[in-house]
DNA sequence: CTTGAATCTGCTGTTAACAATACACTCGTC
DNA sequence: GACGAGTGTATTGTTAACAGCAGATTCAAG
């Protein structure tokens, strides 16, 4: 038994993650220009699974790279923002519809569950950044993979997800935002709950476009620099 | 002038290139175990550029690595093929209504023309094939870079259509389809130089919709064998 | 003859040295 | 004094040799 493949990890794995965690947490600033050696010293490595590493987060979009010039943050203007939020619009839309014909009983009894401790989340902290950061992940991380979707769970989770996290860590939550959006989540769990495909693929599209006009109205008014 | 930064190509994007046309038109059977120095031995490089070519086309979705097992070309499945062509439905369909806000008149003149020298192809062919691959292709790549939206661009140009056109190699083309698929192409550049983005954001999901019945159907009838 | 384990080979993962290019600085000239 | 060309350095791209793991083969025992 436990016949699990025993995933062994790589440097450049490694290497990866550390980046993009590094990335996603604003250690490294975006368009910022940094060395090889430099990360080489930083994360304790040699610069081959560097550069494997590198090679794998510019095709993902999180940095570009200029042969012979170095590689740098991908800084992302305010509408590439918005862009990125129209992207996930319709393909949370399509993860919401799929998870609503294939996700199981149970993980829908799990989902529901944790909707409630997100809850207990918000009451507890008086609650903002927390739940906007963590737990909104964990609900559109567990409706994605509910779609059984092999492409569209790999563009969400590998791709758009980070990015999203990216801008989240510098951007404070805005007060009225949280529980509304719980209740959002709420309603699409329901709808998937009843098999509702149909609506819960419209429920989650109002969702993602309530919370970019949400972003929208912060940038204007200067909250945020980007 | 000419302040083209002259693109310097390095050779692991050469590597990258040659891999994924390799993959693409077929000369690496999917499902194939390959080993890095056969690999180096056909295309000509060493080992340091090709593993990061490797990397990135794992983590595009067009490779699978096994630490210390190989590499072998990502076999996707049937159901999987039809779970891809519902993500660029609503992928494309987001790209059709952006195009129509966004195209230039220019462009919109330029796609029309592209169309008629599609038709061209059709009849000189008694056309089956070559259209499907190539003429469909620049349609929706044009569409696509045409709703200016940076993150759409780089997903469905850099994962999807490899991925389609891989399997559109070794699809042999349905008679009627094309000259249907082209009046199907016509009616979304009309949506799109009215500049009704709701109409073509429909007519290009339907679009996508029924080319995916198309093969569904083969793959039923035990044309396509996957 | 079958099954199990241990070795052994070949590959992948890693490392360190080499070559080529872009950027910066300096020097010369206008 | 300002601008341009040429050189120099530092960083990236590349190559080749080393280390470690996975799978295959072989041998022995039941």
């Amino acid at each position: 038994m436990s016949e699990q493949p025993i995933q062994t990890y790589t440097r450049a794995d490694d290497a990866f993650d550390c980046l993009q965690t590094a990335i996603v947490k604003g250690e490294l600033e975006p368009g910022e220009k940094i060395g090889e050696l430099e990360l080489c010293a930083r994360f304790n490595l040699t610069r081959g699974p560097l550069r494997e590493a590198l090679g794998r987060l510019e095709s993902r979009g999180l940095l570009v790279r200029r042969p012979h010039a170095g590689v740098k943050v991908v800084s992302v203007s305010a509408t590439e923002l918005m862009e990125l939020y129209r992207v996930r619009e319709v393909m949370e839309g399509l993860a919401a519809r799929q998870a609503a014909e294939r996700m199981t009983d149970q993980e829908i009894a799990d989902l529901l569950a944790t909707l409630d401790s997100h809850e207990q989340m918000i009451e507890e902290a008086q609650g903002l950044a927390y739940y906007q950061a963590e737990g909104d992940y964990d609900f559109h991380y567990r409706i994605a993979t509910g779609s059984r979707n092999t492409k569209l769970v790999q563009i969400l989770l590998g791709d758009l997800y980070y990015m999203v996290r990216m801008y989240r860590y510098r951007l404070s939550t805005s007060a009225g935002r949280p529980l509304r959006a719980l209740s959002e989540h709420r309603r699409i769990v329901e709808a998937i709950a009843q098999r509702d495909g149909e609506l819960a693929e419209f429920l989650m599209k109002r969702h993602i476009n309530a919370a970019r006009k949400n972003i929208e109205k912060k940038i204007q008014a200067g909250v945020l620099t980007l």
